[in-house]
DNA sequence: CATGAATGAGGCTTCATTCAT
DNA sequence: TATGAATGAAGCCTCATTCAT
């Protein structure tokens, strides 16, 4: 919950400091990150920041929020379209959140660091519920699917959707370890990753997603 | 590289210091562990450890040397008995690799850290490497079974190999998430997990191989 | 002196002002006391309040002016009354002083953190004279009586007003600590204080009054 | 409770740093108090205060013990010796209080601070405490020359203990407003007060003494 | 070889005040 | 006149590392 003064800033420096922080929090652990950073990167007065934000902690919740509202818009654009199969939709869905993480290197890395941030215990639960969440919603896409008849009779449905889950949290460490891209170096220059061919990506989520279909649905 | 200084002090001390500093990095990032904390926990003099160790790093490349090669023993023991069966193997592989976090919460906490530590500036590209290095290693093991025709033709070996080891890791989200395990609780104590039957461990590695069995393997 | 533009702003606005002020110079140290805490808890802007007052210290000595005022209505109905004897005058005066500390838990309050501001190199000397009037006020009015003869010939009359006005500054710690009144929490809430019957406070009164008057007085 | 390596460290360190923490926490509210000009003045760096004590409230408590202790060594020095009556030695102990106050003017400052404490919420109740311990310890010396018949039959020994911890901490005020010390000065330059007769100092306490004696004692 | 005191940079946060709008 | 964003110094505290003993 930002403050109202921050509501009130130009485009101009409110995008400034998004791009910093998401930077700063992107490359960094929470208690890594370092606010000092922050400003003395964006220019402005550490004072500053804190008539923007009640402390370091409003700030990463900002941010968090932001950056799942911007995934969103990428997802929801497949939640809502109509598909021949559940596994199709997720073809879909994986396509875009794929495309999230090239497009949006700051945003796609903060959420990647939300996934390993469970130490904290300043931030407290509210990230501990984060993958827990992905994991019930995925679960119960599962069980609409199972109750249709669609999937195998003997699947655990949990660990189906932790299996989904666990192999989406991680393309983006495929994507660096065995496609060559420096997410790194993306976020510190804010730069969208170029040069990954649709076909390329269409491989690695139909693969995939083979997968589940062969696996889990019914023979 | 720990000095000379290190090897010769008593095995009670090491594994005191051993004990503690595991404890501090597997609750801690890297940069956020304290080596004052560990020194005060150890109840050894501060110079003491910059006397067996050179820094910060190099207790820190020290650790996972250690949980590297503790969890190796778990593992080898699999290696070189021989299977019915690649995928016997990875079973019994996976199985011993949990069997190696049920018991060593220290170690697994810390190795589990380890792939998320991709960030910082200071560990440098050694750490990066530590993923790719499990990848490499089962791609080389696909590639062999390949090679006997025992593996699907349009199978993609690297996106084999990278769903192997990423389930492989998120194993221990799956134990804290869906069965309820609190490590975090556990290195505190330092308490190994207790509770968890050998029926569930199988339904789990069942399953999942069950999932490589039929998706990777020739119909 | 607070500056014209202060004095013309609704007598509302006036009044939100002075109550937050006084709550939290009640409540704070001069230097602990924040300017920022006050203009939140008002709700007015933050350069609204240095256009009333040249600065925090300027506010507070208006604070000052405010309280004195208000404590001297309490008195002064008391001052210009004829009473049968000085010291029916001063159980007078020492009961509207409770009465107006019980009565203005904000004033009280302010007035009674002055006493112990004898430190504050920016508030300077204004501060250290506070005290010193109120001697030098009671020891003329101790000279008033010595002259009628009214008073042991070997009192040392600074050594009285001194223990007359000592004990008169006391009284809070009295009730707070004899009586169990509550008075920071009553400066939270702006209350005043209920439940101490009149009966009660005339036994102190009385009390305390009887020995001057039997240690000071002629035999 | 300060750490030990606080306890091994120089005599003279030991002296410079209470000299200016003593300075610096007389002189100011435990808020206001800067541990940084506290360091300064020292000359040391700030971490090292920090080895030595585990925060500004710890180091505020050890200040307190020690200025306690320092004034037993006066007070003490009475309270087992033989007087011909109870006021007899409540005039030794009184006198033994201001020498006290006199020649340690640093620990004074720090004694008489902490009557005026009462606002901070860090220091809790540790603190309020403090005067009413006073109150108490009175209150009890009260009770037992009243068993022995010799006080007054209606004198209220609640107010009469008040009375006579209200009159003793204010001394410091009496010989600031009253007889021109500067005791802000003193405790800048850490130098005790001269050039105050015992004469006079027995003036004052006789007087003081005699009123407790004419209002508390029988008739 | 062990010790642990010393360091000072850096961490997050609050402050009183100014000044352009 | 009212506003409130900007400032940067100062607050307390922790850190990894060094070095004299």
């Amino acid at each position: 919950m930002p403050t109202i003064t921050f509501e009130k800033i130009s485009q101009e420096k409110k995008e400034l400091l998004l791009r910093h922080a998401l930077q700063e929090f992107a490359l960094n652990d929470y208690q890594s990150a370092s606010v000092s950073k922050i400003v003395k990167a964006c220019g402005i007065a550490k004072g500053s920041l804190y008539q923007y934000f009640e402390n370091k902690k409003d700030l990463y919740f900002y941010l968090k929020k932001v950056c799942e509202e911007k995934k969103s818009n990428y997802i929801f654009s497949v939640l809502n379209k109509p598909y021949d199969s559940f596994w199709d939709k997720y073809e879909a869905m994986y396509l875009e959140g794929i495309k999230f993480d090239l497009e949006n290197p700051l945003h796609s890395g903060f959420l990647y660091q939300i996934y390993q941030e469970k130490n904290n215990e300043d931030l407290g639960d509210l990230l501990k519920a984060h993958k827990q969440k992905s994991l019930e919603i995925f679960e119960q896409l599962l069980v609409g699917e199972y109750q249709k008849g669609r999937l195998k009779k003997d699947l655990d449905l949990k660990i189906a959707a932790f299996m989904i889950v666990q192999l989406s949290i991680g393309i983006v460490d495929y994507l660096e370890l065995v496609c060559g891209i420096d997410f790194r170096s993306n976020i510190k220059n804010n730069q969208p990753v170029f040069g990954l061919s649709d076909k390329e990506l269409l491989h690695f989520v139909r693969h995939m997603s083979g997968f589940f279909r062969k696996s889990f649905g019914k023979s």
